[in-house]
DNA sequence: GCTTGATTACACCGGTCTGTGTAATTAAGA
DNA sequence: TCTTAATTACACAGACCGGTGTAATCAAGC
């Protein structure tokens, strides 16, 4: 039940606005009654606490190569970009939503953007690279860039523009990157996926 | 009078939330009626769009080199970083808060990024670097991941990062860049009022 | 002085929001 | 069957919100 009603506020809270929905939106979207929702969570704070926690999950171990996996990173993001159920960075749009008002949302926040840095570092350290931490940091603005770019201008290819940004970051920091594929073109105009 | 409204409503839309302010609250702020803010704007919808392409000023023209201008928007964004009322990106935040709600915000704020980007073209184009197009959408994807890291973070040198990230895209593209901090001058003097 | 337009105070409307109180209902386990 | 816990329906409180109606007040220009 607990699972349920937080499966539906992620959804909801995620594609609509933290702001912009309420309890009884919820509760009817499952078709409980807000009492039930009440008795799970004290509060819609905590709700949406809760919420973002579940949103702060982990990338899974994998054993590719480190190149891959971070240029995978991109790839990735394209494809959650061309999905109609992405909405931007969901830590990013809570703080810009709540900003000072909730400290703890803050928090969860910058936990998970210095743990997705981490993930980074950590690959970046297996490469031998001069300066891990700043190239981490570089990693993270081009990840975060394109998200706010495909946000406002629902453009999937901003992802590619990031991951050809990170191939060149890479490369100068003397990792051999391999060619881009051949469905890459930097030259192409920037796509409109609405009018 | 309709300036003061605009004033007030945009630094409380921008620091606290667009939802979250209240027009009793930016009447109140200024010590005005409620009714004489209505006689000024007919809605808090065209408030909200009279806030937004209030914002969207462009840069004033310089006769610096193209590659100081790059470059020195990243020293212009770290000093707004450091700035106690910096809260991200107006346009972005909007996007965010308002989603899929108001069309018309979307279109001023894709309106903002598209001219930021052909800032950064319009410099490259004078610089012959092969791709101008896609070297100037990587340059605001970097612009855009610092603003939101520092967003959540409240790390301004998260922009120095960025900085170094672009002097590398910059120098891969066979543009001289000098070295760290080399282009560094104070009096650099252009509104910070964007993003 | 008179007219005109802006501004004021202030009440009020309908709606939405979070959160609670309560009593009835269901379902499962001992 | 009795007990216990969860869930239900439903009303309601209290607050805030965007927006309006109205009549009075103020200020400036003719």
């Amino acid at each position: 039940m607990k699972e349920r009603i937080l499966e539906t506020a992620d959804r909801l809270f995620y594609l609509r606005g933290i702001r912009a929905v309420g309890v009884d939106t919820i509760a009817a979207e499952i078709g409980i009654s807000k009492r039930t929702l009440y008795n799970h969570f004290p509060s819609k704070d905590a709700l949406i606490r809760a919420y973002l926690e579940r949103r702060f999950t982990r990338a899974p171990a994998s054993d590719k190569p480190p190149v891959e996996q971070i240029l995978g990173t991109f790839d990735r993001l394209e494809r959650g970009f061309a999905s109609k159920s992405f909405r931007g960075c969901p830590f990013v749009n809570a703080v810009a939503e709540l900003g000072a008002e909730d400290r703890t949302v803050k928090k969860i926040a910058i936990a998970f953007k210095e743990s997705r840095r981490l993930w980074f570092r950590d690959l970046l350290l297996r490469l031998d690279v001069p300066d891990p931490e700043g190239l981490a940091t570089q990693l993270t603005l081009l990840v975060d860039g394109s998200i706010a770019q495909d946000l406002v201008r629902d453009d999937p290819s901003m992802a590619r523009a990031a991951k050809e940004a990170a191939r060149v970051l890479l490369s100068h920091a003397g990792v051999g990157v391999g060619e881009a594929d051949a469905s890459e073109h930097p030259h192409v105009e920037i796509g409109k996926r609405n009018s």
